[in-house]
DNA sequence: TAAAGTAACTGAACATCGTTCATAATTCAA
DNA sequence: TTGAATTATGAACGATGTTCAGTTACTTTA
């Protein structure tokens, strides 16, 4: 039995979330159990206990780092000085490349179901609005005379676009195969996107 | 036990279908087992298996049927005179109210993984051509200009983003409640994007 | 009518799953 | 040294998908 002192609660933690990540990395969402984690770390089950409610828990807590991961390539891609058009698109290829970069940890986010009508966590809900915040941002200085709220739904309207392109595309649902396509598609769908809803030619 | 005329193969075959898209209606993707189905139709797991290959098999034959009901919903409940844009947005809004109505058998189209690089089978594929040309064909009397590959990328652009949208907000990843809204966004959505295709206002 | 043959169906068995919890092992305090 | 507190174990439970030897029901043959 491993010694209680050999890793503290907060160490089992952070090891079975690294484990959990590599497990679905590497076999995806159906790949991931409660065995596999404790013995990837040197622990049983019942430990796992210990530190997770039970393994919604942990996979929640998975999606929660790979939230944070994607938010941070997300605005560590944007090169600051570029024109806000050409930024949004760079936060589209982001996320793409994020999404295709380590397809079975992006896809769990969206995979994962919360049990039967218990709600979406607030913070979840928190770290999803952070996104939308991002491209509401960059938004922005192109919308002209529109509302906050037209903004605001343009952001979600043009995000889930995307999320759209790149979940079919990833789940072989599109008849187009690499990055460069996906992306492609996504620049097409943004820039008519924005064409119409900047000039507002009408 | 059941006599050996009680039910054809195809009559077991389909019932096993209707009943697993009870279950699939009433506790989603995750509620569906062999037992359950086999008992729902008064026979034991062994007689599914004389039926299906196994539960992906019948997954995957229930989302056929889906797939066909929702090509179906959206031919019928095209207005036959209305102008192209409208007819357009017609689908869309199809499409929104069909997953509406049954989120979790049009969820299980999305949430079933083929098994490990099992490819798409092809009739799925083709399934899936079939509703992006329904697009196709409503966007080329608006095209202009456009080149019929310029039209088949407009249109798995656009649809993914009707998709995403759709998606997003099932599973209550947007911040938005009911119907109507989703609609409403969709429409923001698709006219953007098709006033920027179409005008092409550059 | 009796026996043999065939097709239909069963359900116990296997490995794996998430989850629990009495028990054992280890460490700490007195 | 001893007793209390902490920490980890792993067997157990009820599910899951899947298989297949065995039983039953029906059909054909003699």
């Amino acid at each position: 039995m491993a010694r209680r002192s050999d890793h503290s609660r907060e160490e089992i933690h952070e090891m079975a979330l690294s484990a959990a990540e590599k497990i679905v990395r590497e076999q995806g969402y159906g790949g991931l159990s409660a065995r596999k984690v404790a013995g990837a770390i040197g622990y049983t089950v019942g430990t796992l206990y210990l530190v997770f409610d039970n393994l919604d828990d942990l996979i929640l807590q998975v999606n929660s780092r790979t939230l944070d991961r994607l938010h941070a390539q997300m605005l560590q891609e944007q090169s600051a000085h570029a024109p806000a058009r050409e930024r949004l698109l760079q936060l589209g290829h982001s996320y793409i490349r994020f999404a295709n970069e380590d397809p079975h940890r992006w896809g769990m986010i969206f995979e994962h179901r919360f049990p039967p009508e218990q709600e979406t966590p607030a913070w979840f809900r928190v770290k999803v609005e952070r996104m939308f915040a991002l491209v509401e941002a960059r938004l922005e200085p192109l919308a002209g005379e529109h509302s906050a709220n037209e903004i605001a739904q343009a952001a979600r309207a043009l995000w889930s676009g995307v999320h759209g392109i790149c979940i079919l595309a990833i789940t072989d649902r599109l008849d187009i195969a690499g990055v460069s396509s996906v992306q492609q598609l996504t620049q097409f769908l943004m820039d008519n996107f924005l064409d119409g809803f900047i000039s507002g030619c009408n």
